[in-house]
DNA sequence: CCAACACATAAGCACACACTTATGCGATTC
DNA sequence: GAATCGCATAAGTGTGTGCTTATGTGTTGG
């Protein structure tokens, strides 16, 4: 189950920092690594389940790897929280009734 | 952390079932149960996970405890998920912005 | 080509997690 | 007021998770 992968994933704080970084722009492993203190193989390791989260993907590029974020497990996150929209707050309820009918 | 603790609770898929249960009506440990094939205790500790992720809170009705769900910890991963609005599939970007827009 | 590089994978280990059984603790009912 | 009920907590156990070291695989530059 895929939604069991990404809140697994996402259950890590090493995890979430890595993607948090890779929001900010694409780039490979070892550039991800700077200023981590996380081993080679744990980094690896790391991008691994985030990438069959569906929350990363990979492109190739000559000896690199380079990731970036995929939008296709936020979207699932965002599909989840949707089943629970009537217990927003208030203020954002109202304002996701209207998102949702202008939604169609 | 809180962001933590909301990730963790939801990585366990007994978890996620005890919580959809919820939202779709607040109720007792014991109802929680039925049909669920879990343990007393068990069914107890989830809950606490859940009610120190604030996804779930508690309030106590005779010798019996109602749960329900904590809209706090929802928000809270709005607010987690807003944060890579960017990523999001266009067509939920457009109205998102919008959605933005509106809240001032 | 072959040495260095970027990254993945394998294997082992310490710890966290979800469960179990047993027991505790208020509240209710008879 | 004692038995029962609803739930929480304690303690122990098997399994999963994230790390480590070691090694493998594909790519590039001298």
């Amino acid at each position: 189950m895929i939604e069991n992968d990404i809140f697994r994933a996402l259950a890590d704080p090493t995890r979430r920092a890595i993607f948090e970084k890779l929001a900010a722009g694409g780039m490979n492993a070892s550039a991800l690594r700077e200023g981590m203190e996380i081993s080679q193989p744990a980094m690896s390791q790391h991008l691994s389940v985030l990438r069959s989260a569906k929350l990363v993907r990979e492109e190739r590029q000559g000896r690199f790897v380079n990731y970036e974020v995929d939008p296709d497990g936020l979207a699932l996150i965002a599909q989840w929280l949707a089943k629970y929209r009537a217990y927003w707050p208030a203020r954002i309820e109202a304002l996701k009734v209207l998102l949702k009918d202008m939604d169609q």
